[in-house]
DNA sequence: GAGTCATTTCGTCACCTGGCGAAATATCGT
DNA sequence: ACGATATTTCGCCAGGTGACGAAATGACTC
């Protein structure tokens, strides 16, 4: 059944009234990711990762593509979602926790996937220790 | 100690994911309220809307001037506030659920405030006899 | 001071959210 | 078929949310 404009809107907002959702939004604006791409820039469990990215995708935010046991996600194509992202982004270019993040990401795509997706990786063996997020769990001591 | 732009965005999207604090905001955008207004509208407990009224003052969007015992109820004046929450509403402007609110909010505004909030009225006794809203809480039979 | 009134706070309850590790799933390489 | 891999789902836990009624608060009237 089609939802109302307010119960779609209340869905947008809820689906961006988390600060690693908004992050991954942030990190797709440059191109499109895999889950591990995003887990490691976050520091989160994978689970959990793919549990804020079906949230981002139930909300319309973001589609995914599969190429056999890789998922691409990017976000949607939507002209109205992207105006609406555009404006939630446009007032957090100076942020300083989504700076972190993209100079970590540009790293980041820097390696091959099958390198940096490895779940026994250890981002040091990369020479990227990268700092832990500003805010959130499994911070670890500086 | 201030917070990052992140996380103020974070308490902004978290203020609107909710269909009742969104239907208090359309309805301030015509003009100051009170709680016992409010109420009346939304057919919600007085302390149910008292509580979504204090996480729009937290989130900075609406602000209070006390007269006596009646609280008067508005936007908040920041004009970056007003130009997020002009966009909000804009997608909204047809929604029908808004839209009865509004219809009925003009019929409340028409009864003297003493009339209108004392906690036995009945609204039948007004002539009025809103729809409850579409969903939600307290949905009498039609 | 007592009673009334508008509003807020408190405590409770049911439900939801976001983190995790473990298990499951689907795909790929051998 | 088996092992490896990326990703998703499940179950659990702690904490948060949104509804309510009752009580409390502060202002007003007498």
């Amino acid at each position: 059944m089609t939802r109302s404009a307010l119960a779609l809107r209340v869905e947008f907002h809820k689906a961006l009234a988390n600060p690693v959702r908004l992050r991954i939004l942030a990190m797709l604006r440059s191109g499109s990711l895999c889950v591990c791409q995003i887990t490691a820039v976050l520091r989160l469990a994978a689970s959990t990762v793919s549990a804020h990215l079906g949230e981002l995708r139930r909300a319309g935010l973001v589609s995914e593509r599969k190429d056999g046991r890789w998922v691409e996600y990017r976000l949607a194509e939507d002209p109205a979602t992207r105006a609406l992202l555009d404006g939630v982004f446009r007032d957090l270019e100076r942020d300083g926790q989504l700076r972190d993040d993209a100079a970590l990401l540009t790293r980041l795509r820097t390696v091959p996937l099958e390198r940096l997706c490895r779940v026994d990786l250890d981002l040091a063996q990369l020479g990227i220790s990268p700092r832990p997020p500003r805010s959130g769990p499994r911070q670890e001591e500086r």
